[in-house]
DNA sequence: GGTTTTTATTTTGTATACAATATTGGTTAC
DNA sequence: GTAACCAATATTGTATACAAAATAAAAACC
């Protein structure tokens, strides 16, 4: 069987697309929270054999995506309130150290990108376009840690956003918070600009912390939805 | 061939046990940054196939230790100044928020047992007992860390702590420095008693922070020996 | 002699085969 | 009917086999 989710061009070893592909699968929730990576549906989902699957199991387990159980092979991680509240605060840990190292280290082209950024984003929430804005948003918290220079931090944010990113929190998302969420950017913008190390990582960690009531709230609503009914077993002879 | 680090009553699957003696092995310097992993040596020096080993070098990928080189197998992470400033600064950003954390969250028995093992380390300080000294320091920081009660906090920081431990810096740690991080540490102990979660957050900022200097220092002594011989080849027929 | 090309060998990547553990469905005893 | 046991089956863990790529040695060329 061939893949289902066939890259253009990728042209890496097998184990790393197909880590990508389970990463995106989790994210995407293809596979819920909770739910029993089996190596046979797999390797005949994605197309490869089980020695790649199983090293690109290895490598999520790593990345805190999957949980291994011995001689029982691998489940997605759980996806509560407890485990998001937890990466959500080292996200803010990272964010403002992100700004601080940003308002040292970032080139005056890189803050005017990051600006202009912002204003398209403003230009999103202008026309209501959620999408667009939910990606301009990510785009910029990125751009922020990135400019902090520090690879190890980019890294492990990157890690750690796409386990926050498994919740589905638009629902929860009301205009009002909409609308604080920009008047918060504007802040951090401001001071980005204005080079005030303090003041960024006092609004990014406050900007997270917001994050963390709206993915709550969102989280209690969707408690029941990751428990996962049992799949049917194929008959016998 | 039987494995030379036999863990004695170590009943986990191969791969976890496999991961564990590599991490043992590229922290205590057996294999040297930039050291190329060879599958074959590997598999008869610890005594598992491929199949595990391989798993167990994808872990450790994910979790910064080793790079991985497509068709070229893995090498041991570098160990440069700049990564492990980068390190330093996350787990320095990392320890301010457990700080916070631990103020609100730890128990007034947890914060005791802190203490108890703080005045252990000082004992150690008057003996002069360097050995002794750095797992109590080690102890009272995984400590601090684990009283913020923050899962995704304590197991990222122990990831990161293993590169840093990769580090022999002990011979740039003179006795002004221990003198200086004993007094240190009486303050930090003293912020988490008073449960002042700002200055804890700040001192053990400060305290990585120093933490740093002398590694940098050390880092830029031991820079030669990073480079590894090529080793020989075996003659043909 | 030095440089390029070719060939042999090693090393890695992937698939499959075998072994051990866990799970399921049925059967029996009560 | 329910609970405990047992056998069948599926699933995972590990080793090995085969394929592709990279590397090193030798040969050919100028």
């Amino acid at each position: 069987m061939n893949n289902l989710v066939d890259t253009p061009l990728a042209k890496q070893t097998l184990n790393a697309s197909t880590a990508e592909q389970l990463r995106e699968m989790i994210v995407h929730g293809a596979l819920a929270p909770g739910a029993r990576l089996n190596e046979r549906e797999l390797t005949a989902q994605l197309g490869v054999s089980r020695t790649p699957l199983r090293e690109a199991t290895r490598m999520l387990a790593s990345e805190g995506m999957v949980e291994l159980l011995p001689n029982r092979g691998a489940r997605v991680a759980a996806l509560n309130v407890e485990s998001i509240s937890n990466t959500l605060q080292v996200m803010g840990a990272l964010e403002g150290l992100a700004g601080e190292l940003a308002c040292v280290n970032a080139s005056d082209a890189t803050v005017a990108e990051i600006r202009a950024t912002h204003f398209e984003m403003l230009a999103d929430h202008a026309r209501g376009d959620r999408d667009s804005y939910f990606k301009r948003n990510q785009t910029i918290h990125f751009m922020i840690i990135d400019a902090g220079g520090n690879a190890v931090l980019s890294q492990l944010y990157r890690t750690l956003n796409a386990q926050v990113r498994r919740v589905r929190y638009m629902a929860n998302f009301t205009q009002a918070r909409w609308n604080q969420a920009i008047q918060e950017h504007n802040e951090i913008l401001e001071a980005l600009v204005k080079r005030d190390p303090a003041r960024l990582k006092f609004l990014l960690a406050d900007h997270l912390a917001h994050k963390l009531t709206v993915v709550s709230q969102t989280l209690a609503a969707q408690a029941v939805v990751t428990v996962q009914p049992k799949p049917p077993r194929r008959a016998r002879r």
